[in-house]
DNA sequence: CTATAAATGTTATGTTATAACATATCAAGT
DNA sequence: ACTTGATATGTTATAACATAACATTTATAG
């Protein structure tokens, strides 16, 4: 059994519905609000597992009779990937679901430059690394990047 | 002895002048052309150990008598990010020198959000990873982004 | 000394993202 | 219910990042 989905077949009806499911869980236990703009955002995410950009994002929400301008989408995306909800993958300035809300996880982030899927690593141990989810999942790396955000010995000194 | 050159203090002259000579040397084993407006991105970058905007490059260029439109300075941080003499940092949007041009890697880039300098692990071993980098360099990391690009099975059966 | 390829340069435009401010909605305390 | 303060939504305007398409120049091989 693989750790990463996205590629191979799988139900995505209760892939979406289990989700959500855990979007509402999420907020609901630390108080925040899934509104209708950001559920909604959520399920136009949810629908492919393939990343997204802002403003294909916006032109959806639009669509449902929400906000137009970019910020709208730019809010309710930040807020999912705040929340673990989805995550942004840098290469593409794209936005995708997370597939497994519920797990604090580091992404890693399988990118098809050919049909532009993406599919989600789920790191289960620390031995595992790309090398071995390329054997297990058929994706056959060209490149990676791996970038860590945080705060450097010198600003940590003040 | 740490692998993470950026945040420690270094003798800087001579990090610039390596980094130089291993261009020279790459374009000449590759039979490619280090020519001005590349050599001058790549000292520009040099400069610091922080990423740099494609403007913030192209103005610099501009001043020195090259062209000022953005293509000038894109083409010359593609040809540098291509011959692994620097690195894209792609949740800043942005271009860095690279501090070990000799050897082919998978650069881990650690970027401070205070001061925004970045700072390039080398991954030493297979072994190593970001826990044991962050006990090294004194950089605590807030959120990690592992991307790779590739082919996915789909598109890889045809 | 050409012919060809590579590199540089420009114009124009496309794409991604955010600052700043106005309005509406929610939730807690009275 | 009513006010208040916080949170969320919406708009305008603009900033920041990036590339397509084409013209011109410069290098290099024949």
């Amino acid at each position: 059994m693989s750790s990463i989905i996205g590629f191979e077949k799988h139900d995505h009806g209760s892939c979406v519905y289990a989700a959500l499911q855990a979007a509402d869980q999420v907020c609901q236990d630390r108080s925040l609000r899934l509104t209708p703009v950001r559920r909604r955002t959520l399920e136009v995410l949810l629908e492919h597992h393939r990343a997204m950009g802002a403003y294909d994002v916006l032109e959806r929400l639009k669509e449902d009779g929400f906000g137009s301008k970019p910020p709208i989408a730019y809010r309710a995306l930040g807020f999912l990937v705040e929340q673990g909800l989805a995550h942004r993958v840098e290469k593409l300035n794209a936005y995708i679901a997370c597939t497994h809300p519920d797990q604090d996880h580091t992404p890693t982030m399988l990118i098809c430059s050919e049909c532009n899927k993406v599919a989600e690593a789920i790191e289960t141990t620390q031995e595992k690394r790309l090398s071995d989810m390329e054997q297990e999942s058929g994706f056959r790396v060209t490149s990676v990047a791996i970038e860590a955000d945080g705060i450097c010995p010198d600003c940590n000194g003040k």
